[in-house]
DNA sequence: AGTATGATTGCCT
DNA sequence: GGCAATCATACTG
């Protein structure tokens, strides 16, 4: 029986997070029609002492475990959440997180529901950019190939240098080189150096 | 049932 | 730069 493809908008989602994380930053996101360009991720995998995944599958991970190209939403602090891209194959725990977009699309919602005018700030950060895009726990689990998501290829022609380095707010695998940003852009949650 | 802990942000000094 | 806000989740007893 034919194997249901794991790749959206040219992306393979059964590649290894990290690759994901790469290929991402340039291409655009939408949540109903609101969003922008994917400036900055992170990636997570089963195997790595920093992900949610590492200790096994539980309720609030479940999505990590289940098949790519999918959203996995979680809470932070509290307060925030979150929005992640399974990666790989189901079982593996593999996820790409979205920190930061430049955005582009849905302006004037992003300002309502940030409660801000500042452009560069609506998306610059993972919780921010969660809120810019109204993500909740209503969207974990949901394709990202199908309304109300959509992934959409990069710009032709937008000059893509990506630039890597350590997760951000994280207390283990703090070495590990799997935060990538799009090289320049005013849209980062913090700079590279 | 109680406690510890964040893949963060915004406000204060 | 410091730190409070705020709560779902996981873990302990």
């Amino acid at each position: 029986m034919p194997t249901a493809s794991t790749s959206i908008a040219g992306i393979d989602f059964s590649a290894a997070s990290d690759s994901v994380a790469r290929q991402l930053i340039g291409m655009r996101i939408l949540m109903a029609g609101v969003g922008g360009v994917i400036v900055e991720t992170e990636a997570y995998d089963g195997e790595d002492p920093a992900s949610h995944s590492f200790s096994g599958q539980t309720a609030r991970n479940a999505a990590m475990f289940g098949p790519p190209g999918r959203i996995y939403v979680y809470r932070s602090y509290g307060i925030h959440w979150c929005m992640n891209f399974v990666c790989r194959e189901a079982g593996h725990g593999a996820g790409v997180l979205l920190r930061a977009l430049e955005p582009t699309h849905g302006l004037d919602q992003m300002r309502d529901r940030r409660g801000l005018a500042d452009t560069r700030l609506l998306c610059a950060g993972p919780g921010r950019l969660g809120q810019a895009l109204a993500i909740d726990r209503s969207m974990n689990g949901m394709r990202l190939d199908q309304p109300p998501f959509a992934l959409l290829e990069s710009v032709p022609g937008l000059q893509r240098t990506v630039v890597a380095g350590p997760r951000i707010g994280i207390s283990k695998a703090v070495d590990q080189p799997w935060r990538f940003g799009l090289a320049g852009s005013p849209y980062l949650s913090r700079p590279f150096r």
